[in-house]
DNA sequence: AAGGTACGCAACCGCGCTGGC
DNA sequence: CGCCAGCGCGGTTGCGTACCT
């Protein structure tokens, strides 16, 4: 037996909204608000609309503070920053991006910027490839493709797996990457946050010392012919995974990161980092609090508010 | 000019989570 | 404590349009 539907949708209109919808909604909404009941809603706005359908429609098209379109090269980065680091977690990265919405900061990745990200990334490749062949000694440990900076977190492997077309064997998107532990994640996050936060119990101090160790140690040698990809497990911290992208620096060939574009925005190395390690956690007593719960992800909550 | 194809985006679907009862 | 309605989210679908042949 399956899920009872939200609502009958036999007598409920479905498909594109018309004006007039539009104009019911909106002035229901800004005249009464959603009252908390988006299933109520439609009936008492005159509209012969699921609930499901009218809050999607006010969140993703109607409300007054959205954006369409025109996305900038540093909103490009951040979703390709958070992307890379927690996932397809949309509303998540959505919520970094003032007047964006999760729907549409989804649709412009899996339109436009997963194919940038492959083109860049085979574009790195190339490179890579090119200055091993000509005997270059190559770059600070294992090179960091974009397709690398690219591959999400399993957080997210199934749903890019499934999103990712055949074209993609460049850049697959696949369950290649372990996830930072909790205690990886937090002594990551205490790694750029530590003086300002509180100490940790000896206990914790002692996990997130050995974590912190394991994590920030050298990559592993990387055997011949799958040297390109490295793993969080292999010793990649989350600033030089994606950091680079994020700033627009790093020691990447000119031509990478999206043609080179990227003007850094984020001046300082160390601001920046504890930005990024704040969309993990608000501090690091909450990245504590979730390393002791054992969470997969990261909590949805309060997540990146310092990028907002 | 017409038909086919690719692309972009709005909307839908279904599942997990949460809070009220 | 369990149930259930509602919410929120990510994945998928389908339609309209632009582009190509």
């Amino acid at each position: 037996m399956g899920r009872a539907p939200c609502c009958d949708k036999t007598s409920v209109k479905r498909g594109p909204w018309s004006p007039e919808e539009d104009e019911l909604l909106r002035s229901y909404v800004q005249n009464h608000g959603t009252g908390g009941n988006w299933i109520a809603l439609p009936h008492k706005a005159g509209l012969n609309r699921c609930g499901k359908s009218c809050r999607l429609r006010w969140l993703n098209y109607l409300r007054p503070d959205i954006k369409h379109g025109g996305y900038t090269e540093q909103e490009d980065r951040i979703i390709c920053s958070l992307y890379n680091s927690i996932g397809s977690r949309w509303s998540i990265i959505a919520s970094k991006l003032p007047g964006r919405t999760d729907n549409d900061v989804k649709n412009y990745w899996n339109t436009k910027l997963k194919k940038k990200a492959i083109a860049m990334n085979q574009q790195q490749q190339d490179y890579y490839h090119h200055q091993r062949g000509s005997g270059g000694r190559g770059r600070r440990g294992a090179p960091q493709t974009q397709c690398a900076s690219m591959h999400p977190s399993p957080a997210s492997a199934s749903s890019a797996v499934t999103t990712a077309s055949p074209g993609d064997a460049a850049c697959s998107f696949g369950p290649m990457f372990s996830s930072p532990t909790p205690l990886q994640a937090q002594a990551v996050l205490a790694r750029y946050d530590g003086a300002a936060t509180a100490p940790l119990p000896p206990l914790q101090q002692q996990h997130q010392a050995s974590s912190l160790a394991q994590f920030s140690s050298a990559p592993p040698p990387q055997p011949a012919g799958a040297s390109i990809i490295n793993s969080w497990a292999g010793g990649l911290a989350i600033d030089d995974m994606f950091l680079p992208e994020l700033l627009g620096v790093g020691d990447f060939p000119p031509g990478d990161l999206f043609g080179g574009g990227f003007a850094p925005l984020l001046q300082d190395r160390a601001s920046s980092l504890q930005e990024l390690a704040a969309c993990y956690f608000p501090n690091a007593q909450a990245a504590e609090v979730w390393a002791a719960a054992d969470h997969v992800k990261p909590p949805a909550a309060g997540l990146c508010h310092s990028l907002t």
